[in-house]
DNA sequence: ACAGGATCCTGGGGGC
DNA sequence: TGCCCCCAGGATCCTG
């Protein structure tokens, strides 16, 4: 569920109630996420004080003293939510960490799609999202990076947005609504662009991406802030779930084809092939 | 190199 | 009400 957009509105919501607080008490759920939990790691955790939280493309990033990171996916459904312990805690919540003034952060995750996972030290994050390749932040993206990345690939447009490797953060609603705002075919080669499409489609992801963080995200099933509470920018989808509904810069019904393994949505008439 | 499919999971919605 | 099928903000592995 969660693109980047989400991912930040999360991160800046916990934020404030978690820097400088303790972890009071770590309870950690019997069903495994897409990585398995040490055990281990709640001892580490318990008694140490949050130090920042911030996001690296997808990735939740909560720094603890004593140099520990706590790294969280939110996979298709997860939720991470700093609430009043007295709460009642929803089904699928997989893990409760007291705080040391009573409030509790919880990770609630229906697929369990997602993880969190522990690393002991900076050089042990960093090595793995350089493992995974893990692809620069789509803020301030280089020119020339982004116009070789394209013209270096013969994959869709499509395929190049959702590869976390070659930019950060983009999934499947963003990487549609970039296209649309780039008039950008999503099945378009990636070396058959020109420079100046190639930048218009790297200014359309930083804008979408933005206005969408404006909106606190995308809630269209699951997904809710840190705080708890819904996003809006369901209701300024283009083209991402509107099937048949007029495109809003020609009327020509939106079309949904299938492409790179997930559902594509645009417009027939203003994204042309070129 | 790349496309496509399957996989990990659960639940919602539509058709019958 | 029940059943079956398809669909879903992601990532990864395998085959051809």
């Amino acid at each position: 569920m969660p693109e980047l957009p989400e991912v930040e509105t999360v991160v800046r919501e916990i934020r404030a109630p978690l820097v400088g607080r303790r972890f009071a008490r770590v309870r950690a759920g019997k069903l495994a996420l897409r990585k398995p939990w040490q055990p281990a790691w709640a001892k580490i955790l318990t008694g140490s004080r949050v130090t920042a939280v911030t996001r690296r493309g997808k990735w939740i990033v909560i720094e603890i003293e004593r140099n520990r990171y706590l790294v969280v996916h939110l996979g298709m459904t997860g939720q991470f939510t700093v609430t009043h312990a007295d709460a009642p805690i929803a089904a699928h919540t997989h893990f409760v960490i007291g705080l040391d003034n009573g409030a509790e952060l919880r990770y609630r995750d229906v697929r369990r799609f997602g993880s969190l996972t522990l690393y002991a030290g900076r050089a042990e994050l960093d090595a793995s999202f350089e493992s995974a390749g893990l692809g620069p932040e789509p803020f301030g993206l280089d020119r020339k990076y982004w116009r070789d990345s394209l013209a270096r690939t013969a994959r869709s447009l499509k395929a190049v947005l959702l590869d976390q490797r070659v930019v950060a953060g983009v999934g499947n609603i963003y990487a549609d609504e970039s296209l649309f705002r780039a008039k950008l075919h999503p099945a378009l080669i990636g070396k058959t662009l020109t420079p100046a499409a190639s930048d218009r489609l790297r200014k359309a992801i930083e804008g979408v991406l933005t206005f969408a963080i404006e909106r606190r995200g995308s809630s269209i099933r699951d997904y809710i802030g840190g705080s708890g509470e819904r996003g809006s920018f369901q209701n300024e989808f283009k083209v991402y779930g509107q099937t048949g509904k007029p495109c809003p810069r020609c009327k020509t019904p939106i079309s949904r084809i299938r492409l790179a393994g997930r559902s594509t949505h645009f417009c027939p008439k203003c994204q042309r092939v070129e």
